[in-house]
DNA sequence: GGAATCGTCTGTGCTGCATCAACCATTTAT
DNA sequence: ATAAATGGTTGATGCAGCACAGACGATTCC
């Protein structure tokens, strides 16, 4: 702190570029505060953690082959066949053929994984509650807007998905 | 989704709360993202992902008995000890007794400390753009102040530490 | 003096995950 | 038509993060 105060030197009031603000460790540590509250919430309905972020990635992002998937989730493909499986037997997506490359599976959300994906954030509120308490609802919708887009890559899903739910939606501004 | 517009019903205009738009998965998949590229940058420097963490909440806290330490991360004392025993031998923190408990050991970062977390913080940048792509540098200053007021719980550190080396800072608005 | 607290060290075991190897179904190239 | 490449599946192996438990020294509080 004191060391870019330094740097900045002459220009202290300049909005210069704070190469020091990363995200990554912040992000690692709340992911994991997060994470062991969800456990024990997730755990009632059948589901851990990675199972949340994988319906949640295949909910923001349509039909998707595996391999997709697993370069989404940066996971190796043989762990991918796990996790689906695990899904699959619960019901909460399905593996159909692709009709146009047939060694393709296509994985798809179903109506069961889209409710049970619901309920699972309506129990995580709590959980959120806690790592979240020095946000208000405002901010821990921006946060949320910014994770969103960040995880998708586009903004493409936005005006659809969320903006219709939600009057204070402030996407708007930003699409 | 479907579920809120039902739920809703006569008043689909109110920006009724947003019960399914929760962070936590978001959380998750980004923090691994940033972690796997983290841990190939982070490793020329001596440091993991986890090394990280402790440092920036360190930097963030000033002085902290170890026992807090393993509150706020969450971690067990015990891997605690191992943590700060790396993070002792590389010279990049440093264990006092207390004066006013001497039982007490009171973990601080050193100048060598407080630079090499700098230098990571720098090195981390290509990771960071690469997770980030979809955020411009105004969005990705207002993720890091939400997630950096999240992390300390309290808004205090606000004004003090981010505000007076960032004038585009948004957090004034918030404080 | 005795009990409780903070930190340390050691060992044990579970879980997530990467990796390798073998295999089937299907498509694409020759 | 045959061979090669691709998508997916399965099983085995091994490592690392981490929780947990037990024992110990140092210090404080009653």
């Amino acid at each position: 702190m004191f060391l870019q105060i330094g740097r900045l030197g002459h220009m202290s009031a300049q909005p210069l570029d704070s190469a020091e603000h990363r995200s990554g460790a912040l992000l690692d540590h709340l992911a994991r505060r997060m994470r062991l509250r969800s456990e024990s919430v997730l755990a009632p309905l059948g589901l851990r953690p990675r199972h949340l972020v994988a319906l949640t990635v295949l909910r923001a992002g349509g039909d998707t082959g595996q391999q997709a998937l697993a370069t989404i989730l940066e996971m190796d493909s043989t762990n991918i066949v796990g996790l689906l499986n695990e899904l699959e037997a619960k019901q909460l997506i399905e593996r159909r053929r692709s009709p146009e490359d047939r060694r393709r599976h296509v994985v798809e959300l179903t109506k069961d994984g889209a409710k049970r994906l619901s309920e699972a954030e309506c129990a995580l509120a709590s959980a959120e509650d806690e790592v979240l308490g020095a946000l208000d609802h405002a901010e821990r919708e921006t946060l949320y807007e910014l994770l969103s887009r960040a995880a998708t890559g586009t903004s493409i899903n936005c005006a659809e998905t969320i903006c219709v739910t939600n009057d204070a939606c402030r996407c708007r501004d930003a699409c």
